[in-house]
DNA sequence: CACCCCGAGTGGTCCGACCACCTCGGTGAC
DNA sequence: GTCACCGAGGTGGTCGGACCACTCGGGGTG
């Protein structure tokens, strides 16, 4: 782990990928080590790359790979700061998994996000303050008193986002947030608006909602479970039903399980 | 409005980052919107640039993290080409969050894994293969008749993915697999061994294979959480207890700015 | 036909220059 | 004494060019 890596056999070439990648690593490592501390200063581009010995092209890159991920923030004029390294700051790039996820694979993410949902708000029915369920309460009936469905995907975002919070797991709500955000939400509600989804939607929310006031975990968890599958089950049938939609690859269907 | 003037002096730069930035999210663009197929092969670095009207080095950056996100793969002297887009690929970006999250991160992380793990192993309970509980069986008994750590903690890995794969989800075997490689799992097993936890262990894996030779989602669910809540409540203890930080090694690098 | 070699094309690395922006200290007015 | 202003220096952001390392395919060789 120090600097003259004793690797058993392979001789002095301990390059084991490009220089930047390397690079990557050694901040990662330096990291994780405990020596630059979240909210940190790291040293300026120029002797980051001096003192790994590789050109300040190669250094910038690795800092922006670092960046996009999370880990290191860099302020035009001022200098590269460690994150603080919160939930937030490292799952955002779950958004982008959920962005690029299409067929079969956004399926998948929805019933990860169902069970993940159901749990969180079966915690929040047991730890939510008065005050987060006074905002909860106020998303749903925001969302009911308007017909703009912009206006009603941002309440049902913040409805589910408080709730999230109430759970009091940030990893976990930060992940629901990659998942429910950006336009995997937006794309799912094209369309979907066209048939009676909306006052189900209106129907479950309440539901929810009311099963975080009568602190009732397992009614919590079963309304969420059930509020999520929903939409889950119109995505499969769709998939399997025609498609019409752009937005699905048509990509060849192998809907036949194993047989016998 | 994409279509952006060209001139860089005169007026409202439309501008709302840095010229990488827009880049990275101009690729995405073109992936999310179907121009670029997985596994298609991408304008080289060079025209690229041009097409975007910047310079190759900006771009360059662009492409350095689309790579680090899993979308994209450079070939040294091939090209750049669109990954398949899998669950893996995307999402092997998670094991970054399990390798720098410490403190009450760690917890919230493990609850994360505890809840997707047991839903995973009730899943796998109904729709596992004779050939894949074989694997698992096999991965059991290695893990019984050794006692190199090491080789435990591969094969209990591999006991776990084998599992998640039998779940049929693949994005939550993904996820899975990031929450429980790398140095997450060794950092947590370094000093758990120290203490009678290998029998237990063994005893949890054990009764985890059980549920699953015996179809039973119910008790797959409930032995998989209780193996994982078994750490996790290591690792909570540890934590409130004096934890004696294992971050720290002897630091390699120690920077010296030069004096004025 | 099989094999080898080589050159064009690609990503990987490096350099030097300049620009846009932030920070901080000095300076002056009040 | 206080505070607003402002300039210089340092920082990240961008650019263009050059060269290297590698891949791949086509043409020559046996």
């Amino acid at each position: 782990m120090d600097k003259a890596d004793e690797s058993p056999r392979s001789g002095p070439a301990v390059a084991k990928g490009t220089v930047t990648q390397r690079a990557i690593e050694r901040i990662k490592a330096m990291i994780a080590e405990g020596l630059l501390e979240p909210g940190q200063r790291l040293p300026t581009e120029r002797d980051l790359a001096a003192q790994l010995g590789i050109s300040r092209s190669s250094m910038r890159e690795a800092i922006r790979a670092l960046t996009v991920l999370g880990v290191v923030e860099a302020r035009h004029g001022s200098g590269i700061y460690v994150t603080q390294l919160q939930a937030g700051d490292l799952l955002e790039t779950f958004g982008v998994v959920a962005d690029l996820s299409r067929g079969p694979r956004l399926v998948e993410l929805l019933e990860v996000r169902r069970i993940l949902e159901s749990t969180a708000t079966a915690l929040a029915a047991a730890r939510i303050t008065p005050e987060q369920l006074a905002a909860v309460e106020g998303h749903l009936t925001a969302m009911n008193a308007t017909d703009d469905p912009e206006e009603i995907l941002a309440h049902d975002l913040a409805f589910h986002r408080e709730i999230a919070a109430a759970a009091g797991n940030e990893t976990m709500a930060a992940i629901l947030e990659g998942l429910s955000s950006r336009t995997f939400r937006a794309r799912v509600w094209r369309g979907y608006r066209e048939e009676d989804a909306f006052a189900r939607t209106r129907r479950e929310h309440a539901a929810i909602h009311r099963a975080l006031a009568a602190r009732d975990p397992e009614a919590a968890r079963a309304a969420a479970a059930a509020h999520v599958g929903e939409v889950e089950e119109w995505l499969r049938a769709q998939r399997s039903a025609g498609a019409p939609s752009s937005a699905v690859a048509p990509a060849p269907v192998r809907p036949a399980p194993e047989g016998p």
